[in-house]
RNA sequence: GCGCCCAUAGCUCAGCUGGAUAGAGCGCCUGUCUACGGAACAGGAGGCCGGGGGUUCGAAUCCCUCUGGGCGCACCA
């Protein structure tokens, strides 16, 4: 079971054993096909998978599961329809009874199996611009290691950035040619892409010339390559720049990755030759046209010969390929991964498979570790084709986030003109970098996606901009209530707490918020989140044990919805697709939209007040703390 | 030629791993309310799920095969 309270997880056990008691125990374990259902709460469609088997009618095997089935204090109606679906409708106060049980803390029980999972994801280039395609795999990236994290995974984060090869013989002589302290220097954090024309355009000019640029370029890949010390120190120096250049960018997103999470090309350099050794001498390699090669089953090239994964070049050198060899023997054998997410551009997909396979061959991928290429589709322009300026160049990164920023800031200038300058800056860069993540990560991982700022920045539909309003809203009733203090401090502490993105990574501690959960459903108790207790408040995570009562239908049907949460999460982990946890928020803000609509908060009164405000504040910790898990802010006001 | 990802409403996308009459948002049409934040809510029109076979009690989903796109296939990463 996943989830703390998950009504059809529940349900499970149940109808298992309605079917081993109706048709014998070796049916025992037949999935029972519980599943949502748009007849009933939910539907049970055993029966029909079922009925051969037994040699029975489907209605009739449905007949004998429902008699034998024991929904006591659950379910106030059980029908059979159609072919033979068992609609179930659950019982109001069981619902009542499983929303305050969980309220408001451990969203999920921790994985069964809590895995060690390294995610490597973002890996910009030393001296490029970050295009789009870098920040879909660093912000889909961030956020499944943030739903790990919260469901008990140790998650170690691995920023593979390429910072290693030829071209840096080329941009180390650039370099020190225009000075290190110089204007043009300076492009390399302001304007990556700009500094590498430059030195790629000196490069080109001089290619013939023998003593020219090119030529003291490959010069210097081999200083740098052999350990020349003066040339490894500028060499530093130069990604150092870089690095600040990753930071502003990933501070001004709110990632959680930092100079502690790289583990960059260079940094796997010294093992190469020893590795294409042992894949040589065992047999695993061989040349082919003066490169030495691995030929994995299953991949043939253009002509129909087997393709080659090339892991020394004819002229000694090494590439890609060899370096991620190392990489992924590095993390089974070092960081002890059982499970490894390459979070990379869909193009990538034939050579990590490629490796993957020479890695299974050779013996450093066992089986018992999963390695999964998380493919990410292309952000597209909208002419179809990949994101391009109109120049052709590639987007500036910082650039476009600064759009977002702004846009966002216009709509809030016009319509919340009553707060300070200080309140609408701050909201605007939540609101607009939600909006972009929030794209991102809203629309399956591989699907390739048109950048739209207008439909993403949109404050209806299926957006970021959507789901914090909605918390707002909320916030907003529960401080007309003047309980926003009361019913929010653990979101307040963990605001006032620190910079975004650090914080959510504090917060939600793998381990402890494992344990912690595990906990509450040992005892049995009202859960106690890490957070809680950081907020020094009580054990129910700050928000008072109100019970909350589930009447009208619009409460029905947000109570029923805020139960799926956990089993969510662990549907994200499974698949690794973060935008089921969008569909759920969204769908989350919807319902809570037409329960806004439809009852009543402040306008009620004692117990009904007392229960409607704080099933608003559940759905604002649910909001939160799952656009949280996204990697997106949650604002005070909008 | 081989591989990967696709093809679902006019547009942008979902579809919970095979369940009933395929959903949502935008756009379009109609209606509602003293508006707890109207950036609202309720309803409607709009689909042979690219075509054709197959498996199954049951297919948008699995298999095969066409058609039509995107991307990748030897010394850049």
């Amino acid at each position: 079971m996943n989830s703390v309270n998950n009504p059809a997880e529940m349900v499970v056990p149940r109808v298992q054993a309605a079917i081993a008691s109706a048709f014998g125990e070796e049916y025992r374990e037949t999935d029972p096909v519980v599943r949502p259902s748009q007849f009933a709460d939910i539907q049970i469609n055993a029966a029909m998978a079922l009925a051969k088997k037994v040699g029975m009618a489907p209605r009739d095997a449905a007949a004998r599961i429902v008699e034998a089935l024991d929904l006591d204090g659950i379910c106030t109606a059980v029908e059979i329809s159609g072919p033979g679906f068992i609609n179930l409708t659950f019982d109001g106060t069981w619902i009542e009874e499983l929303l305050n049980a969980a309220s408001p803390g451990a969203p999920a029980l921790p994985a069964a199996e809590a895995q060690r999972v390294v995610v490597d994801y973002s890996s910009p280039n030393v001296a490029k611009e970050m295009h789009v395609g870098h920040l879909r795999t660093t912000v889909v990236g961030d956020s499944l290691v943030k739903v790990l994290e919260a469901l008990g995974d140790t998650v170690i984060r691995q920023n593979h950035i390429g910072d290693w090869g030829t071209p840096f013989g080329m941009l180390i002589e650039h370099w020190l040619e225009i000075g290190e302290d110089s204007p043009e220097a300076a492009l390399l954090v302001d304007d990556p892409s700009a500094f590498y024309q430059a030195a790629r355009a000196k490069f080109d000019a001089s290619a013939t010339d023998e003593d020219g640029f090119a030529t003291r370029a490959r010069q210097r890949v081999v200083a740098l390559q052999s350990g020349d010390e003066e040339t490894f120190a500028v060499w530093q120096r130069l990604v150092a720049q870089s690095k600040r250049y990753f930071n502003a960018i990933y501070s001004m997103l709110g990632i959680s990755l930092t100079d502690d999470h790289i583990a960059g090309e260079s940094s796997y350099d010294a093992h190469l030759a020893q590795l294409c050794q042992e894949l040589e001498e065992r047999g695993i390699a061989r040349i082919s046209d003066g490169a030495l090669c691995t030929f994995p089953a299953g991949f043939t090239g253009r002509d129909g010969e087997p393709m080659p994964l090339i892991i020394r070049k004819s002229d000694g050198g090494y590439g890609y390929g060899t370096t991620d060899l190392a990489t992924i023997r590095y993390r089974v054998r070092e960081l002890e991964a059982n499970r490894v997410l390459y979070v990379v551009g869909a193009p990538q997909n034939m050579h990590l498979r490629m490796v993957m396979a020479t890695a299974r061959e050779a013996g450093w991928l066992p089986d018992t570790v999963e390695a999964v290429h998380v493919q990410i589709g292309n952000v597209l322009g909208e002419d179809g084709k990949i994101l391009k300026s109109r120049s052709g160049a590639p987007v500036k990164l910082m650039a476009l986030l600064e759009e977002a920023v702004d846009r966002a800031r216009a709509v809030i200038d016009a319509s919340r003109p009553e707060l300070t300058e200080a309140e609408r800056a701050v909201t605007a860069r939540q609101v607009g970098i939600g909006a972009v993540k929030y794209a991102d990560l809203s629309v399956g991982h591989d699907t390739e996606y048109v950048f739209d700022f207008d439909r993403m920045l949109a404050l209806s539909g299926n957006t970021g901009p959507y789901v914090q309003y909605a918390a707002a809203r909320i916030r907003s009733i529960l401080r007309k209530a003047g309980v926003l203090e009361r019913y929010t401090a653990v979101e307040a502490a963990r605001i006032d707490g620190g910079t975004p993105g650090t914080s959510a990574g504090t917060r939600i501690d793998g381990g402890t918020a494992a344990t912690t959960a595990g906990t509450v459903i040992d005892g049995g108790t009202a859960a106690t989140t890490g957070v809680a207790e950081t907020a020094g408040t009580d054990s129910d995570g700050g928000i008072p044990a109100t019970p909350i009562a589930v009447v009208e239908p619009a409460e029905r049907a947000l109570a029923l919805h805020l139960l799926e949460y956990g089993a969510t999460l662990h549907k994200v982990r499974e698949a690794l697709e973060p935008h089921r946890l969008c569909t759920y928020l969204f769908e989350l803000a919807q319902l809570f939209t037409a329960f806004y609509d439809q009852c009543p908060v402040l306008k009620s009164e004692d117990s009904v007040r007392e229960s409607r405000l704080a099933l608003c504040a559940l759905v604002l910790h649910r909001l939160s703390e799952g656009l949280d898990l996204l990697g997106i802010e949650t604002p005070e006001n909008m």
